[in-house]
DNA sequence: GGACATCTTTGCTCTTCCGCAAAGAGTTCG
DNA sequence: CGAACTCTTTGCGGAAGAGCAAAGATGTCC
């Protein structure tokens, strides 16, 4: 269930088209593309919905498709040999679930899942590639996210090989809080379970917990199950570089 | 001293452009692309040498200049506060130093040091932003390099969360072979200091002597002052699995 | 060639954090 | 509504590896 196409893009209506056409405008990949190729690009995706937990592509699947999502939230994991998992990284709405670039003829080298119930745009991997050999600035802005990306995954390399788990978690939080963060009566609340965050941080989840329910008890964050609230994310950030 | 530029490209004989067209064919950063635009690109780029330990950018500087190196390696490495530095990678013959895809408008986010003499074509960032635009193949060549960059640093995450270090670092030492690995006398050499070594794998130059001493004794690699010979790859590699 | 600088080894101690166990809290579903 | 799950907390060892010190090895420069 919930994973069926929408509608065809031959089938689209006017306000549908028009809907879609702002998701994609927001998004970093489509930024600074002229209106007229808009159009053609956002017709030429299908709308999908996952539910929670779904699993979106496996390591190792060939790259079929590119994803886009338009709400909710996925990981990006990779799985040792004994059933460890690694968290890459997360996507929100606007972002690509998935390394983008990557050529119809490559394989996913990760898997991704789905955290919330999620809606996505989704193309054709071949007819995506044929899309960015037209437009220049999708080209431009591919590279540009992958350099992101590269910068985010080099932050955190340097705080896994330098910094305690005190720190690389409080500056998770903070990345988190930017990208996922929803806004839950006037807090700022990341949806993610204790032991998520200690895949995305390199710990376990006994040494996350213990971290959460100290910061809980200093009044800087409130902890609930699968979820962090942050009161003070001035706090959080400097936990870092006084203790 | 050593920094001088060569030639300027207007002063090309025949002889040097056949050589570096040579130089730049083997490069991932430009294969697949026309013999005519070859020539272009060539001679868009000077000359340089850089001296051992030598910085070729410094993290924060505009992103001046691309740079492919010929001959010799480098470092990219990231400061923390208090003198920690980790490696982020290396680069070999071939390969472009610092984040290939940057603008001439962005800074760079590492800092690059020369592991050894070497050489390198340089061009103007702004003028190979122009060369890339014209030519979808180089476009593409990035984005490739780009993706699989970030494929590497992803396997190196995933390894400093859930490995141990003896598996990372003989895991490491495999990567570092097929990049770097020099020939030296039947055997495949790494020039790379202990510290260097746990800079890479995100632990300290104690506990990488200690576990080169012991691979050492089993005659699996030997090891010289600022140097690690390969005798047995396979067991190497094997390592982590068993132990 | 000898003094100096740098890199490496090794022993020892100490901290951080892992890993297990068991109890507690919060959901879900019949 | 209560039983079954799943997630979280907390206590208690224990292990891996960090960090320091001091000696040894190797290269470099005058």
């Amino acid at each position: 269930m919930a994973t069926a196409c929408a509608s065809a893009s031959s089938l689209l209506g006017e306000g549908e088209a028009r809907r879609r056409e702002a998701l994609v405008r927001q998004s970093p990949l489509f930024s600074e593309i002229p209106a007229a190729e808009y159009r053609e690009i956002a017709s030429a995706a299908h709308e999908k919905h996952f539910a929670r937990r779904q699993t979106m592509f496996l390591e190792g699947d060939p790259v079929r498709r590119v994803v886009l999502l338009t709400s909710g939230s996925a990981k990006i994991v990779q799985l040792g040999q004994s059933g460890t998992e690694v968290i890459l990284g997360v996507r929100g709405p606007g972002e690509v679930v998935g390394t983008v670039g990557l050529r119809p003829q490559d394989r996913h080298c990760s898997t991704a899942l789905a955290l919330a119930p999620s809606t996505a745009l989704v193309w054709d991997s071949a007819a995506f590639e044929a899309l960015s050999q037209r437009s220049a600035q999708l080209r431009r802005n591919i590279t540009h996210i992958l350099c992101q990306q590269l910068h985010e995954l080099e932050e955190r390399y340097r705080e896994i090989s330098t910094e305690r788990v005190s720190v690389r978690l409080s500056h998770q939080l903070v990345r988190l809080l930017n990208q996922l963060g929803r806004r839950v009566n006037g807090q700022l609340e990341i949806r993610l379970s204790r032991e998520e965050l200690a895949q995305l941080t390199g710990t376990t989840l006994f040494t996350v917990s213990r971290l959460l329910s100290d910061w809980n008890q200093r009044g800087i964050v409130s902890t609930r199950r699968e979820a962090v609230s942050v009161h003070d994310p001035q706090a959080l950030a400097q936990l870092g570089e006084a203790e």
